[in-house]
DNA sequence: AAGTATTAGTTGATTTTGTAACTAACAACC
DNA sequence: GGTTGTTAGTTACAAAATCAACTAATACTT
């Protein structure tokens, strides 16, 4: 590729790490936008509900490491919907418990037997060790 | 974490990856951002240039894998800020033969020196054969 | 108990991205 | 050689993300 330079931007992690997330997500955004309609921060936020049952609007922005008016607007998306459901804390009114509905609750499971069958796909490029040291190494570089 | 269901995802690689990418860009993208006011796109062009001599705007989204009007608004802020030249091909005068100028070399050098620092300091939380099968499997995953 | 600070969440303005329609140059076909 | 199709790149408009300012509720402080 006649470089004048040799510098590899392939090689570069961040780089690497955002080519890398990009197209292998490719394929299941397409899933949750055009079968369902949502957006990322929406299919994140119902996936933290579908796991952990229910969680105020910080939890989830503390666990996804996204912003609160992100999640805000997507809760409010997703409530329109009537996926999911608010309850105001009456110990501290600021506070509003969100949980998924009936119909959100079905809409996560088709979601996750997609994901599923979808990471499967991808884990099946590496094999078991690989897998396992990738995702060792991700979530290590995740947290720091 | 009392999870209601068995979903993990965090170990979900889409997600994983996308987590990833964002926390180990963090730190890097203030550089190219507070200290040069460039945005994303643009250090990937300023790279491309840099590492490639000259490109023309197709292939620089081919290789970056960025769709050609965030590529066209790139290269309008570089050349805004006098880091590259543009020069239409006299055999095709559709295409614009592009190329750093004195000044966007000297910031590419500056940012490469960065980027090395800073991919160091990412490899050094694993050993060098975690890191080389991180790396081929995000090639590997970037093709896919 | 009043005043100040903090916290959860929302709203609005600005910036950035994505999508689609466009221009200009070239190629291919009849 | 004129019509049709394609390609490189730009522009205009819509969708989305970011950032700052806001409301409402609670906590701290004196």
């Amino acid at each position: 590729m006649s470089e004048k330079d040799d510098f590899d931007l392939q090689l570069f992690l961040p780089y690497l790490l955002n080519q890398a997330a990009e197209a292998s997500s490719l394929a299941f955004n397409q899933i949750y936008k055009n079968r369902y309609g949502m957006l990322r921060t929406e299919w994140r936020v119902l996936f933290h509900l579908g796991i952990y049952g229910t969680l105020t609007a910080k939890e989830i922005g503390a666990r996804a490491k996204s912003h609160k008016t992100k999640i805000s607007r997507a809760v409010a998306a997703l409530e329109g919907r009537r996926y999911l459901k608010r309850a105001r804390r009456e110990n501290d009114r600021r506070v509003e418990a969100l949980e998924l509905t009936a119909l959100g609750t079905s809409v996560y499971n088709e979601l996750r037997e997609e994901a599923r069958r979808y990471d499967s796909a991808l884990s099946d490029q590496m094999s078991a060790e690989e897998r396992d040291v990738l995702r060792k190494l991700l979530l290590r570089l995740s947290r720091s």
